[in-house]
DNA sequence: TTGAAAGCGGTACCAA
DNA sequence: TTGGTACCGCTTTCAA
């Protein structure tokens, strides 16, 4: 009745609502989702809001579930199997209609609990080994090797600061890195590849092994945001005569400021949050719809 | 029953719930909601996630809540009082059982409604006129003074970037700033006196009109972390033999780098978080308990 | 100490 | 179309 899917005549409705807000009526939406079986939340679990990527993901999914009248839940899984787990229990104990989630490791066990204790998943960030849930991902490898190609075109002593060979994006954007060499007739310098931790640190520490060698590289491809603001720390503390160019794979957040110049890609993370929400709401509306893989890319 | 506080004995207590994990039962939190009145959430309200301030404060409340099984539900108000307004009601249909909120205006009024329908309200970072709330915020004016007198020992020529007056955390910044001159014996110049928004741009634009000064102040203290990376900015576009020294009232965001050297206080956004979750825990067990201002300083 | 029953505030269904 | 009633799953109370 109060959610107009009842049969009444105009008169009575318009009554009845009138009535309502007078009396300041306001509906309890803990019961009307213990009757409905759906409490209009929505989680989203990820590593850390405080990465400047995750915090855009973030509020570009509160932006679009607020016009939907959803609320979000927001949980730090601090990239770890176990608080991610403990957190996809809770949500489902709530009875959360569903969650966004940029999944700790590519292991998926524990996600099917959640599904089956009711809860729907959007996964984004990380692709896992599965295609029975909508994922929302960036155009990794494509985006990596467009990027790569552009330091090529100056030189051929290219330098690769990634991330954790286990996670699908560190693989990806590695693998792009190959191709633009592969498409240049380059052949890469191991000695100039670096995998670190996806850390501030772990830029910064690959960056000033760099610097040390004796023919530095003439450009460096950065996998990540964090690690390219630890490599730019790098380069502030050291002097030299030509600096090489630097590309960070990830835009840097809009309030960083630095001396010297980045080329980014415009890695959409807000729309990547947009979209994730968008897919969700999608799949609450119709369950049986197919499932969707979508790949954000820097067109547009 | 299954929450202990029923008379039951032993053997029997055990009996249920080893046969409740193996059928692993778990309870519907809304059903047990709508029973006791309490949904083990909690809202927060701030400006924007995205702002490194609030991004930090948040994590600390996620991490406080965590502990205690409560769930976080994050709303982004733009410092929009009618976002504001929205929001709270929102939260109070669902049945939050309390609200975190970085008010966007001095102003009450709405924020009565809030506590009518049932909200616990714990106020941060701004404080309001009124008392009967719990309030966390932390030492805009000794910090802001001491900031200051730092720069006052090496020159007289000391600039001020504020945020809006109407704020009370601008106003008590200011008023630090002005503490340190008065001890300095210094009369401050009003033409290197700025009031911005509290932003990237503003801060940008302050620090450009200072250096276009025919005598560039020798210090500058800046209000905030967001403006402090805009006149960092404007500083890395310009050069200069002997640049102003700066100081930051906010800490840079942990993976902000620069060339140019900041001296910033160590706000300590995340005790912030850490600091009104506990406020609420307390209320929410003892609502009679008196109300606290909590002021955070940057001891420890 | 135990079990049964009422009710939290809605929604959905059914007979009138 | 309408009003009445059962029931969502849990907590609390009350009688046995």
């Amino acid at each position: 009745m109060l959610n107009g899917n009842a049969p009444v005549s105009g008169a009575t409705l318009e009554r009845v609502q009138t009535a309502a807000s007078e009396l300041g009526y306001r509906r309890n939406a803990l019961a009307s989702g213990l009757r409905r079986r759906a409490s209009r939340l929505i989680g989203v679990v990820v590593p850390d809001v405080a990465n400047p990527f995750y915090t855009e993901v973030v509020r570009g999914i509160e932006d679009q579930l607020r016009g939907a009248g959803y609320l979000l839940v927001l949980c730090n899984s601090d990239g770890k199997i176990e608080k991610q787990t403990e957190y996809l229990r809770l949500l489902a104990d709530q009875q959360l209609d569903g969650v966004i989630l940029a999944p700790a490791t590519p292991d998926l066990d524990k996600l099917e609990d959640a599904v089956a204790s009711g809860l729907t998943v959007v996964l984004i960030d990380r692709r896992v080994a599965s295609t029975v849930y909508d994922t929302v991902t960036v155009k990794n490898r494509d985006d990596a090797r467009i990027l790569t190609a552009g330091l090529l075109a100056a030189s051929r002593r290219i330098a690769h600061i990634g991330g954790p060979h286990r996670t699908s994006t560190a693989q990806d954007r590695f693998a792009g890195f190959l191709d633009a060499h592969t498409s240049a007739g380059v052949d890469p310098d191991p000695r100039l590849i670096f995998e670190t931790d996806y850390s501030e640190q772990g830029g910064y520490e690959a960056m000033k092994s760099l610097l040390e060698l004796e023919q530095p590289p003439a450009g460096v491809f950065v996998g990540n945001n964090v690690m390219t603001l630890g490599v730019l720390r790098a380069l502030s503390e050291t002097e030299m005569a030509a600096a090489p160019k630097i590309v960070s794979f990830d835009p840097l957040p809009w309030w960083a400021s630095s001396v010297h110049p980045v080329t980014t890609g415009s890695q959409p993370s807000y729309r990547l949050g947009r979209t994730a929400a968008d897919l969700l709401l999608l799949r609450l509306a119709d369950p049986s719809r197919e499932y969707a893989d979508v790949n954000i890319g820097n067109e547009e």
